[in-house]
DNA sequence: CGGGTTGTCAACCGATGGGTTGAGAATGGA
DNA sequence: TCCATTCTCAACCCATCGGTTGACAACCCG
C-alpha cells in the first residue's frame, strides 16, 4: 500500500477513527464498546479499526468471542519526529529572514533586537 | 468540507505532498519550482497545492505570473496539539496499570515507589 | 500589438474510501 | 449439541482523490 507515516496520517484524518484512538486512551475496548456511540453499522466499525492496524496504531486480541482493541500510542512518535523536523527548519528559517530583515533596515551592523518593523514587505 | 484538523491530516497522508512542505522551509517557491522533482503535471501539483492550501498549511499571493507559495507552519501546532494531548493521556494511563500491576505482585500496600509518587489514584 | 511564460479551470478516468447489507466464522454457555 | 454473542468477510454503491489532457487567463516583454 503506501508507507506507514501516509498511512497513520491517513488513519487519523477522519474523525470518528480519530474519536476511536481518543476513547481508547481510557482503556482497551471492544469493537461493540467503540462502536457503541456512532450512528453506523458493526462492520463500518470494523473496517476503521482495520484501517488504525494497518497504520500500527492499534493491535487487536482474542478474549472469547470479543476482539480487544489496543492503543498503540509510540506511533504518535513517527508523526511528531515527521512535524518537529520541519517546524523547527520553519521557525529556524524565519529566524534567519528577520535577521535578513533586520540588517536592510539597520545596516550598521548592530541589530536591533525585540522589534523586526517591517514584516510582510518583502519582494 | 470537513473540520481542519481532518484536513491537515489528509493533506499529510499524501507523500508528495509531504514533500512540498518539507521542501517548503527552505523558503518560498512557485509552482514550477515545486514541480521540478515530480513526474507529473504542472496541474497536478496545482492539485495538490489547493489541498495543502485549504488545510491552512499553505499560503499563495501574486508576483507577476508567478504564484509564490507560502508555508504556515503555525498549523502543525493543531496536530502536534492533538497527537500529544492523547499520547500523554496514554501515557498516564500505562502509568497507573504498571501501578497497579505492582500491586498484584507485592499487596503489602506500599508500591515500591520508584516515581510519580501520585497520579494513579483518581476515580 | 503579439508572443512567451506561468499557472488555473474544466472535464474526464480509474482507484480508493466509507458506507451498506447479507452471510458466516469463532467462541462460550445452557 | 444447539444457540446466542461477537465480530469478520464479501459484494456492492457512490463520492472523493490523484492523475491526465485541453483550453485559457494573467502577466511581462519585444
Amino acid at each position: 500500500m503506501a508507507d506507514q507515516l501516509s498511512r497513520v496520517f491517513a488513519a487519523l484524518a477522519d474523525p470518528t477513527r480519530r474519536d476511536m484512538v481518543a476513547r481508547l486512551t481510557d482503556g482497551d475496548a471492544t469493537v461493540g464498546d467503540l462502536a457503541a456511540p456512532y450512528d453506523v453499522s458493526l462492520q463500518a466499525v470494523s473496517k476503521h479499526l482495520k484501517v488504525l492496524e494497518g497504520a500500527g496504531l492499534v493491535t487487536r486480541s482474542r478474549e472469547a468471542q470479543r476482539r480487544p482493541v489496543h492503543l498503540e500510542a509510540e506511533v504518535f512518535e513517527l508523526m511528531t519526529n515527521w512535524i518537529e523536523r520541519y517546524r523547527q527548519r520553519a521557525e529556524e528559517r524565519y529566524q534567519r529572514l528577520d535577521d535578513v530583515l533586520a540588517q536592510m533596515n539597520d545596516p550598521t551592523g548592530e541589530t536591533t533586537e525585540t522589534d523586526t518593523p517591517m514584516e510582510g514587505t518583502a519582494s
